[in-house]
DNA sequence: GTAATGATCAATTAATCTATTGAATGTTAG
DNA sequence: CTAACATTCAATAGATTAATTGATCATTAC
């Protein structure tokens, strides 16, 4: 085969797994996907998508081998095709926040509309873990949970948090931790707790880049 | 802010960053810009492009602050605007290999085509070179190994390989390098060695993702 | 200064991508 | 069997992207 035939074959093929990537709304999907799987109702839930377009999105998806989905019932479950597929966009928003002026500015005002900076790394939660002295807070919804988690978190979903408030000690320190750095149900969890006198920080982290450095998770 | 509108702008401006990579062209040009800063003629040499198609394409690329660009008299330098963007089109070019079938017949049949399945990983190559047992031989232009190349190597481009045998020995084996895992021009070299009697064999990765890794490179 | 060279710009057309709409399919509950 | 529900499909219009062409700009060589 001739060099330059096989150069556009093979380049185009790339771009077109990269284009399959290239639209807001199939990161957002991509990074929910990455939770664990979900129904096309659960991603519309999740996102600003209506039924059809969030499908069209996941046909985009299916076809460039992204995600895969398996029917149970009434319903299609869709789930990242590889974990290589989350590396990838995590290499990519990594990029983005380093090349980035704009993403940037904006995760800087975002941070300091949740009123709060302090935030712990995976190194130092395993630390303090060890010790007995953190206790780890889930606040993602109950399936994402279920479907995976840190090892030794217990599940406390963000919007039952408040009523739940009681079970939750005044002495430990509570590091909480959601989605991923763009997701907002930790900082939020962290707010409230704070306000209600615990002592609680965020983790730096989200659930899949934890688990995709092989660090302990359960399920 | 709002937790929507702030994804939303979060989700397009990353998107933006992996539309401007979503490109056949634009992916070739960030794979050569790695070897090194190139002018937009040295480019166009070396794809298909037109002048006026590449400089469109660069200016793409910048504006989304993949490259850089440096004018130095009638030239421009165009160059990655750093590692992470390599790392970024290296990590997507994993996940194609392992998940598109199309990309994986295409590049057997390329390995077949150039009748040469052997090949040595980065390590057996340290082992060896410090056994003093291997030559190591840059087949890229002189242009990329000049403005970069793996520790202890000498130049040799590919379209001198000929003219130049009497230059290498015929006791040692020769490990033969050079753009990456999609560039012909070791294969090739290879091929040609063997041919004439030497012990010749390929590097499987090239330049970048040696330099990459952090192991040793010169300049 | 003028020509040559390297690069960019602007305008155009064709191709592709996206959101929306409404209809169609498949599955379950009653 | 029918209604309800979850999802997909198909058609469309508007927006975006890409290659081409020819012109323009910047720098150097003569």
């Amino acid at each position: 085969m001739n060099v330059r035939e096989f150069k556009n074959k093979i380049y185009s093929e790339l771009a077109s797994i990269t284009k399959a990537l290239a639209n807001p709304h199939r990161l957002e999907i991509i990074e929910l996907l990455a939770q664990g799987p979900s129904s096309v109702e659960y991603i519309v839930d999740n996102t600003n998508l209506t039924v059809a377009n969030a499908s069209q999105h996941l046909q985009t998806l299916k076809s460039a081998r992204l995600v895969r989905s398996e029917r149970r019932g009434k319903y299609s479950y869709y789930s990242l095709a590889s974990p290589k597929v989350f590396e990838v966009w995590e290499t990519m928003r990594e990029l983005g926040f380093s090349q980035n002026a704009e993403i940037g500015k904006l995760m800087k005002e975002f941070r300091e509309s949740r009123h709060n900076l302090e935030s712990m790394t995976s190194s130092q939660l395993l630390e303090r873990m060890q010790q007995g002295k953190a206790l780890l807070l889930d606040v993602r919804p109950r399936e994402e949970y279920e479907s995976g988690h840190i090892a030794s978190a217990i599940s406390i979903p963000s919007d039952e948090l408040f009523e739940k408030l009681k079970e939750l000690p005044k002495d430990k320190e509570i590091v909480a931790y959601c989605r991923g750095p763009l997701c907002a149900m930790a900082y939020d969890a962290v707010e409230l707790l704070n306000k209600h006198g615990f002592k609680a920080v965020r983790l730096e982290t989200g659930f899949p880049e934890w688990e995709v450095k092989g660090l302990p998770v359960e399920q």
